[in-house]
DNA sequence: CCTTGAGTTGAAGTCGACTTCAACTCAAGG
DNA sequence: CCTTGAGTTGAAGTCGACTTCAACTCAAGG
């Protein structure tokens, strides 16, 4: 078993694209050796890292933010199942934090279903401080919870 | 109590920024009357519009498909509750569909934090396949499955 | 009548996460 | 030795959903 994965392995075993593992290194979140050609040459133990990159943004991290979580890792070993499942564990409260989100919104459509409403006001639907993390590009604006007042 | 809102007006009740109020009808999801003076003039029931927009979104929907969902209203009347709860109702599926998919990564994270491994083989965990609908931005691509390698 | 705030436009900028491109060099197989 | 595929770089492009800007006009109140 080979020591060193180059950039295309590395690419085919973790399903990301060279240009991204590229752009991964350049934001710090992966490392690699270069070889006398100036070839990358990644350390078996850089898949688990890309591993946990892909599933922390399944759970709606930005890479800034798990660039951070990384750098919490040992640097002087190669981490451990601890380490890894310490920084796994640490998504969880996001994670159960979006389902609630979500699952509140699904029953606040269930009932305007019913009522067929869709009111801003009335319906708990549109609930402006409720930002699902991540849900959107750009900045969500804090919104200032609208003046009661009907909609039609 | 007035029949149509200036887009200042627009904007506070629904919380909406003026800027993306325009934009949103440069793309066709909502409208608006002009004065004399070329000033936008909304009807009360575009009210009703920008709270489905809004709620969609939340819902991970595309402003593109949104505007779609919103041309199967008729456009001959006031859409009445029962088109509104017709055009939410759409969008359940999605919803359980995402909240399914969370719930699983949730499981999933919880076993691999048991355990510890972390591995892209090992786990259902990382699992490409399953792409969480608008959740990054980008092409998501459809990865190739990995082969049945071990991670370190 | 004047000022001020609200509105108008088209063009350009922003943000995050990448991809694409051009112009190279290097590695491996026949 | 030659070819081909894989790798390298920096710069620019892309996508969706907006925001910001400059240079205006218009509306309302005192």
């Amino acid at each position: 078993m080979q020591e060193s994965l180059t950039i295309g392995e590395l690419s085919v075993r973790s399903g990301v694209a060279p240009s991204a593992l590229r752009y991964y290194e350049r934001l710090g979140l992966i490392r690699a050796d270069r070889t006398g050609g100036n070839q990358r040459r990644y350390a078996r133990a850089e898949l688990r890292r890309v591993a946990f990159i892909r599933i922390s943004q399944q759970v709606g991290v930005s890479l800034d933010e798990i660039r951070a979580a990384l750098e919490s890792l040992p640097d002087a070993r190669t981490p451990s199942p601890q380490d890894w499942a310490r920084l796994s564990a640490s998504w969880r409260g996001r994670l159960d934090e979006k389902i609630r989100l979500l699952s509140k919104l699904r029953d606040d459509l269930d009932g305007c279903i019913g009522c067929g409403c869709l009111s801003m006001q009335r319906c708990t639907l549109y609930n402006p401080g409720d930002a699902l993390g991540g849900e959107g590009p750009g900045a969500r604006l804090m919104l200032p919870r609208p003046a009661a007042d009907e909609v039609a």
